[in-house]
Order: C-alpha cells, then sequence, then structure tokens
DNA sequence: TTCAAAAAAGATAAACCTATCCTTTTTTAA
DNA sequence: TTAAAAAAGGATAGGTTTATCTTTTTTGAA
C-alpha cells in the first residue's frame, strides 16, 4: 500500500518538523541516522519532500532542511500524495480497475470502509502534530 | 500492501471456487480470461494456490481446477499468508522494523485499529462465501 | 497402447523500485 | 574573493516483482 520511499518520507518530515519547532536544520546525514534510512536514498527522499514544498531546504554552510509555520500544518496525506500519488487509497483490494460501490468487487465494502476510515486519518493528522508527540517521547522513527 | 499476485490469486480462486459449486473445472486459459489477467502468470499463481492446497488441480485432458468442500471454507486470509506471507497485516505503516503498542510510531495507534479490523475480515471471509455473492451477481470479478 | 490435452516445472526476460555514486550548483562565512 | 558546506541533479547498479516461453509430467479417452 505504502512504498518504502514514502515510509522514509513520513519518517524525515516528521523528524525534521519536530527540530524545526526547535530551530534547527539537519542534514541529510543526520536526517538518514535519525530514521535508520539509506543516507543517498534518503536524499532522494528529501529532494522530493522538497520539490512539493513539504519541507523547505537551504544550501550552503550552515544550511540543511526545515519547516516553515505553515508546513506544520500540513496533512500526513500530502507526503503520500507526493511520493505514492493520489490513487493509493482508491485502489481496489482485488486489483479491479473500476471497483466502486456501483460496481464492487467481492470483498469491496468490508475492505473500503477500513480503506476510507485510514485515509481520513490522513487526512486529519497533521505532520506537526506527530512532530509534537515524537518531542513528547512516547513515540519513535526508530528501533 | 496486497501484491499484485495475491490480487490475481484471489481473484482466481474465487472464480474457481464459483464454478466448482456447478463442477466445473476450468483451465488456466478460461480463469486468466474470467479475471483479466494475463495467462501465463496467472498459471504460476495458480500453481501456487495448488501447492498450498488452497485449490486442487487436475493434470490431463478434461483436467483444471477446482475446490474441494473444504477448501470453500478457507478463509482469504489463507492465500495472501500463502502468496505475500503471513507478515502483511502487521507491516508498521512507518516501516520500523520493530513497532508495537509498547514501541510505537506516531501513527501506529490510528493505522493498527484499522489494520486489525482488515485481518479480521479476511480471516472472517471465506472463499465461498465470497463466491456465492458472485454467483449471485451483485459483485464482479472484473470490468 | 498410444495420443492429445492439460498442469507443473524450469529458464529467462522485462519492468519497476530501491539504492549508490559522482558531479554540479548554490550559499555562506571568513 | 574564495574555500567549504550543503543540497540538487544525473547516471548507473542491484534486487524484487511481474511476465513470458519452453520442456516435462500426468492423465483420460479413443
Amino acid at each position: 500500500m505504502i512504498s518504502k520511499s514514502c515510509k522514509y518520507a513520513i519518517r524525515a518530515a516528521v523528524y525534521i518538523a519536530s527540530q524545526a519547532e526547535k530551530n534547527i536544520k539537519p542534514g541529510v546525514k543526520e536526517i538518514a541516522e535519525e530514521i535508520e534510512a539509506p543516507p543517498a536514498f534518503t536524499a532522494k527522499v528529501l529532494q522530493n519532500l522538497s520539490k512539493y514544498k513539504i519541507v523547505t531546504s537551504l544550501k550552503g554552510p550552515y544550511g540543511g532542511f526545515y519547516c516553515e509555520k505553515h508546513q506544520l500544518d500540513l496533512p500526513v496525506i500530502e507526503i503520500v500524495n507526493a511520493i505514492d500519488g493520489v490513487a493509493v487509497f482508491k485502489e481496489c483490494v482485488m486489483g479491479l480497475h473500476s471497483c466502486s460501490d456501483e460496481h464492487p468487487c467481492p470483498m469491496h465494502f468490508q475492505y473500503s470502509e477500513n480503506r476510507n476510515n485510514l485515509l481520513l486519518s490522513f487526512q486529519q493528522t497533521t505532520i506537526g502534530s506527530l512532530a509534537r508527540d515524537l518531542a513528547e517521547g512516547n513515540v519513535y522513527l526508530k528501533n
């Protein structure tokens, strides 16, 4: 459902957001370490997050990645849309190209209820709120 | 979440089950057509379903695939376990290796609730029940 | 008993996703 | 002005999944 790249992206965004609230701009290397992801690949993922304006990047010495105030209020679904595309929460569990309430696959109704709930939670949860949960120390970005 | 192979497998199993109730044993070609999947790949998927005893195969003329009575009562989760493995409904939405109620990722609780509901529905829904729904004509295996 | 039909098995290819490396561009502080 | 730091971009490699093709085995019927 959610690609590995996208999982890295969510972890990275939440870490960057958690540091941004302390006015710190971590670089690729630090971010990769904190989320336990390969540095070079993390760089690519961060490039995308920056391209889609989910985080902001600053080049040069003392540069790095950070979140502006309004970016903290972006819902997590924005990350998924940017990295994996907008179809993720619309795909049929049995792979039909057109599966809907009107033309359902045999598992449509039981599946779509949960899928819609998931979509809703991705739409309602902001990057900033996850960052605050992380700062409080009750949740983790690595093992 | 669920691989393309596994989606083909579920569609194929439900079709075979729906024909088995009429004592018909379709072959690879017919099955591939009915579920709109590539024939050669469908053959591989069917091989696995047969290996894991989710459907039964018969070689030679008048051969094909069918479900025995007890196979109709297998829950759909058995197909997922056979094709994609048993970890599918346990994976962390943010990709942590060990994510649990005790060591949660920032999205753990909102995600795992829905994931557990999905697991339950895969455990409680049998291949035979989906086949009967299909036979009644209210749900579809292709577009 | 032979033959043809059908699945099983094995080998290979194509496509996609993940990952790495190297060069270029931009920015900053000294 | 310049050297260093950092992200951006391009090229390429590795791995996994998806897909195809060919050969082998099994089986029922003529």
